[in-house]
DNA sequence: TATGAATGAGTGTTCATTCAT
DNA sequence: GATGAATGAACACTCATTCAT
C-alpha cells in the first residue's frame, strides 16, 4: 500500500513490494498471480472507514448537525491521514480505465457506505427538526467531496506544491456550509 | 489530451498519439523531446478557465454572493465539461511524484488563478455587506474543491460506476453552502 | 571482448553478445545495468599484463637492457595477442569522448603500470652502469608506444590491409632501438 | 573532419555536420548519399602529409640520419598537430570493420607513401656510409609507429588523462632511437 | 538548388512473469 | 514453501534518409 501510494502503480516495482515484504520477488508471485491481483489486495485490505463505530457515533450524538459533521470530518480525517487513503484513492482513479474491477471494490467498500452515512445524518437532522430536505444525496455527494479533497489535496498537489490546508479550520467550515446548504433548502 | 486522459500516462502510448494525430511516431519527437514534454503542453494548452472573463463577470455581476456561486459554478462546469479538465488533472496528479515540475505548471496556470477569483467573490460579498471574513482563503480552498470534486467524480469515478453526479442540482447546493458558510462566520 | 574487439562498441548490440553468452538479452542487463557497465567491465577483466611476473623477471634479469627489452616485448606480444588487447584499446580509445570513466579505468590498470615498468628497467640500466639517464619517463613512454603500436596495426589496419608486421624482427629493433636511444644520451 | 575527430562516427550527427558548413542537412543529402560516403570524403580531403616537400626536404638534408629524423619528425608533428590527422586515424580505425574500403584509401594515401619515405631515409643512411641495412621495411614501420603513436597518444588517451607527453624532447629521443636501432644491426 | 518536415527502422533498457532448484 | 536466475515483450527515443515544395 505505501508503496503504491508512494510511486503510483505502473511505478511501483514488485521487486520493491517484496523486499519491502521481507521476501523475494518470486514469493509474491506465489500469493499473487498478477500486479493487478496486487493491487486489488491492497485496495481490499484497504482500512475501511470504520462504519460501524461511526454509526454509533451519529445515532448517539446530541448536538446540531454541524456541530456532528465537524466532529465526524475531523475523526476521518485523522483516521484516513493515518492510513493514507488519499493516495491510495488516487492509484485507484488512476487505473480505473485499466481496471475497471477495481472501481466495484471501491465502491462497494468505501463509497456506498460513506454515502450512507451522510444521509443518516441528514435524515437524523431532519428528524430533529433542524431542516426539511426530501432528497439527501446532492448534500451527501457534497459532503464525501469536499471531504474527500482535503484528503486528497493534502497529499497530493499541495504536499508538492507546499500549499497544505490547514485541515482543522477547512473542516469546521466545510461543516458548517454543508449544514447550511441544507438549511436553506437550496435543493427544491 | 484525449489519450491522456482516458487512458493515463504510462499507458498512452506515443505511438497512439501519432496515430491519432495522424503522423508517425516519430515526428511527435521532432515537437516533444519526451513523452513528459507532452504531457507539459497538453497541461499548457490546456483552456485557461478564461480568467479575464469569469473576472469582468464577477465585477458586474449584481445577486447575492450565491447566486454568483452558481452562476460561475455552471459556467466553469460546461467549460471544464467540454475540455476533460478533470481527467487531465487526474493525470497530472498522478505523475506529481515522477515529475514534480508539472505540479509548478499546474499551480501557476490554474489553482493560483482560480483561487484568486474565490478570493475576490468573497471579498465582493463583505464590501456588499452580506458578512464579515477576515480570512478568505479556506473558504477559497472549499469553493475550488467542492466544484473540483464533481467534475473529477463524474469524469472518473462517477463515470464508471455508473453513479453520476447531476451537476446542475448538486452546484446549486454547492453555491447556497460556500454562501452560507460565509455568513455563519465558521471561520472565526 | 570478442565482438567489441571485432565490430566495436557501437556497432555490438547487446542481443548479439547476449547470444554468443548462451543467453537473452535480458539476462545481460541483470548483470551489467547498461552498455558501457558491459565495455568497463571487459577492460577490467582484460588481463592485466601479469605485472608481478614481469616485475620479477626484470629483477632476475641478468643480460642487457637491450636484451630484457627483447625478451620482456616478445612475451607481452605473446600475451596480448591472445587476448586481442589491441581491438580492445582501439574501442576504449574511440569511446573516450563519450565515456570518459573508461581512460581512468584504463590509466589505473594498464597504462600505469606498464609504464612503471618501463621506468624500471631504465633504472636498472642505470645501475648496471649501462648509460646515465635522468628522466626515464619519455624513454618508457617511446617503449609503451612502440609495443602499442604493433599490437594496434597488427589487429587492425595491418590485418585489413594485408600488410602485418613481422614481429619478432619489429620487436627486436625495438628492443635494440630503445636501448641505443638510452646509450645515446639524447634527452639531455 | 573536425566533428568526426570530436565524436566519433556514430556519434556524429549529420545536422551538426550540416549546421556546422552552414547549410540544411537536406543538403548535405544532395552531396553525400550516405553518411559512410560523408566519412570516406573526409578521408580523401584529408590533408595528405606534403610527399613531395619532405622528399625534396631529405634529398637536400646535409646531416646525419639521426638529425633528420627529428627534424622530419617535428615537421610532421607539426603538421599533423594542425590538422588533428591522429584523431581522424582514429575514427577509421574504429570504423574499419564496418567500412574496408576506408582502409584502402588510407594506405594508399597515407602509409604507403610515408613508409617510401622512411626507406628512403634509411637508404640516404646507407648511401652517406652510416650503416648497413638490407631490410628497410622494419626500421620504417617502427618509426612510422612510434610517430604516429605520439600523435594519437596526445589527441587521445593522453589528453582525456591529462597526461600530455612533451613531443618535442620525445621526438628527438624517437630519432636518435631509430638511428642507433640502425647503426647496431639489429636486424641481421 | 536548397529546405526541413516527415518517416520508420533500430536498439537499449525495464520489469512482470515463469520455473527449476 | 521460498528463491532468484532467466526470459522476452514492450516501449521511448534517435536519426539517417527521403521528398514535396
Amino acid at each position: 500500500m505505501a508503496l503504491f501510494a508512494e510511486r503510483g502503480f505502473e511505478k511501483t516495482r514488485i521487486v520493491d513490494i517484496a523486499r519491502r515484504a521481507g521476501v523475494s520477488h518470486g514469493t509474491v508471485g506465489l500469493y499473487f498471480p498478477t500486479k493487478e491481483a496486487l493491487l486489488r489486495g491492497v485496495i481490499e485490505r484497504m482500512a475501511e472507514p470504520q462504519m460501524d463505530e461511526v454509526e454509533r457515533l451519529i445515532d448517539a450524538f446530541e448536538g446540531s448537525t454541524a456541530e456532528l459533521l465537524e466532529t465526524l470530518g475531523l475523526f476521518w480525517w485523522t483516521h484516513c491521514q493515518e492510513e493514507s487513503v488519499g493516495a491510495i484513492v488516487r492509484v485507484v482513479e488512476a487505473e480505473l480505465g485499466n481496471f475497471p474491477e477495481l472501481a466495484e471494490t471501491y465502491r462497494a467498500r468505501v463509497y456506498d457506505p460513506v454515502i450512507r452515512l451522510f444521509v443518516r445524518i441528514v435524515e437524523r437532522g431532519v428528524a430533529r427538526g433542524e431542516y426539511r430536505c426530501d432528497d439527501p444525496a446532492p448534500h451527501a455527494e457534497l459532503g464525501f467531496g469536499g471531504l474527500g479533497y482535503v484528503l486528497d489535496w493534502n497529499e497530493g498537489l499541495g504536499r508538492v506544491l507546499n500549499r497544505p490546508i490547514e485541515a482543522r479550520r477547512y473542516i469546521r467550515i466545510w461543516a458548517h456550509a454543508l449544514a447550511c446548504g441544507l438549511a436553506s433548502g437550496a435543493d427544491e
